[in-house]
DNA sequence: TTGTAGGCGTTATCAC
DNA sequence: GTGATAACGCCTACAA
């Protein structure tokens, strides 16, 4: 029944001019501060300003100028915990020049990566981060020709408006397996993410690495695949302890999967770390909260989002960005332990009487 | 150095038109479906759509048509693990009607809430959810005639262009207590959020009712204020066990305090249920990994967030809408045991060494 | 310092 | 069916 009586907010720059008696582009510059204004008009732009409440049209602004000031953030899904200190990161860096996020999620999809790119793109995004993504870095280059491009876990050559953050998960995962063997773990089983997702490649790559580094065989039956969720953890736990009883430790390669694993283990009666010894990697804001608090491999999420997005915003002015691969540290904390001697299920049927 | 040139993507509508013999008013007309086009100039635009890859300007689509088909999401803090089912709930709604959600960010400040509903305004937001807010109910009301607008935990009446999901936190409170308190709990503390938050007021309210319904005195020395994050229910959960420690059971006001709370019980070797139960609220994705899993009051966000989404869907349209108060769920894990019979402090002593 | 005029890329209202 | 033409609300030379 209101319509366009009560959606209002719609009072015009062009009104405002009309009001304090000058005209439209005086109102703009002292909108933009572009040009020195005489006093007297300021004033009377200013007055009319308050009185009508006046806000400008981000549309129309953008339309005109060809800047939304606005970057666009592309996750697998927003909503994961995995996520929430990235965008805080971005968040809080992108205030203060004066930039809004818009969070994007594709969902685990390539497809729908490209078509959320594209999406953001047609809102004429000043730049992009692209936060973990299985799209390929050929397509990456094409974007980044229609908008400054900042990419997560990449190593590409930097480019004109490209920049990547490569983040040395090989080298995290290997100093986790390196922690276990020397508190003595030689059956130290590994939950996987999915087979194809480039973190979790690596991440394995670096617990194969410290094995043979030490000189410990690779034993198939304590790798499992697992989605990088907590209940794939949980059944990735189960079913290595069905069919390898004899391991003392875990490393899942995220920390939601430690969650299901040590689920899992608290069930069966068996105890963390004294029975068996758990690690993660993310070091998620809750897992200093587990019980006992997870030993997980950092990564420091916070200061990557607020490094990415500086980065975007230093494309956005035309300069190329090289940046250091990110370190990531172990967290050692009290799911860790030197290895007891007997294996899992035995000392499980000790501890529990059901 | 490549400026204009490579910054491309900027194939208009006009040059579609251009391309393909016909008028811009054709393009658009095919673009939105807004009437038939015969068949030859349909076929044209499409292949000179393609060849050019052209995407629609949505800003200038925006402009023009006066719909931005974006809804404004409003939160104290998207990166909170507590959002997350919230947004995916409204992430996964909005899509199908092709609608996109523009997630910020308001740091639990009043004023920043103010503002940044100003700039989704200024953005031309379709509509606007506003999940948790101090903000004042007059406010809001005022906001509504600027944008559809959906709140959640008020009960405001509903308008032409508002709507509330009221929440009943007292009724969730109350049935933790009474939980705890068949189990034969008499000295239940509670960790209250900030004293200033709606939720918080109304689930400590609950809690009160519950003992008085029981005939339990009310003890002050129970009673302690937190701020909703774990390094305030860490801290609380210290100070409570210092001032109070013949409590036997411990209702924190949201799971985000559970997880410190149980940090710190397990620091001191007080075990969890046997010594002390715990009871959170909100039923976070991981509680159910806890160890052991956390009793709580589940809140059931994913498909509050579709309801948020549906709503402002509808008042889109044109509809009222008035919506029933969500019903709260104990859900009943391992962390609440009957009462036993010594108080914590006793216990803990008998348990642990140091 | 200030105003005028044209343009940003679409949609929408008309006639034809 | 189709095509001019005028908005949409602002920015930005250009001119004064």
């Amino acid at each position: 029944m209101n319509d366009s009586v009560s959606r209002t907010g719609n009072v015009t720059l062009e009104e405002i001019a009309r009001a304090a008696g000058v005209s439209p582009s005086t109102v703009s510059r002292i909108l933009n501060g572009t040009a020195r204004v005489s006093d007297a008009k300021q004033q009377a732009v200013e007055k009319a300003i308050a009185e009508f409440q006046y806000q400008p049209n981000v549309l129309a602004r953008s339309l005109a100028s060809g800047r939304t000031h606005t970057i666009g953030v592309l996750t697998q899904a927003i909503a994961s915990p995995f996520y929430g200190e990235w965008l805080r990161g971005i968040e809080d860096t992108l205030r203060e020049p004066g930039l809004t996020p818009l969070f994007v999620s594709s969902h685990w999809s390539p497809e729908e990566e490209a078509a959320r790119l594209e999406q953001l793109l047609a809102r004429r995004v000043d730049g992009v981060i692209v936060l973990h993504g299985q799209i390929s870095e050929d397509l990456l280059v094409r974007y980044s020709a229609r908008a400054p491009l900042v990419v997560l876990g990449r190593s590409l050559a930097p480019r004109a408006s490209l920049a990547c953050l490569p983040i040395d998960n090989e080298a995290g995962a290997r100093d986790a397996t390196e922690h276990l063997l020397g508190l003595g773990h030689r059956h130290i089983a590994f939950v996987a993410g999915p087979p194809d997702h480039g973190d979790s490649i690596e991440r394995l790559v670096g617990y194969r690495s410290a094995l043979a580094d030490a000189g410990v065989a690779f034993d198939e039956s304590l790798v499992v695949q697992a989605d990088f969720t907590e209940a794939g953890g949980f059944r990735a736990m189960e079913r290595l302890l069905d069919a390898a009883p004899h391991l003392t430790a875990v490393f899942c390669s995220n920390d939601q999967m430690a969650y299901g694993a040590r689920l899992v283990l608290y069930r069966r009666g068996i105890r963390v770390p004294e029975d068996v010894s758990l690690v993660g990697f993310d070091d998620l804001p809750t897992s200093v909260y587990m019980t006992p608090p997870l030993t997980t491999v950092r990564q420091p999420t916070y200061e990557i989002g607020c490094l990415a997005a500086r980065a975007v915003v230093q494309l956005i002015r035309g300069e190329t960005v090289t940046m250091d691969p990110i370190p990531l540290t172990l967290e050692v904390r009290e799911t860790t332990q030197s290895c007891a001697a007997r294996p899992a299920l035995d000392r499980a049927s000790n501890t529990v009487a059901g």
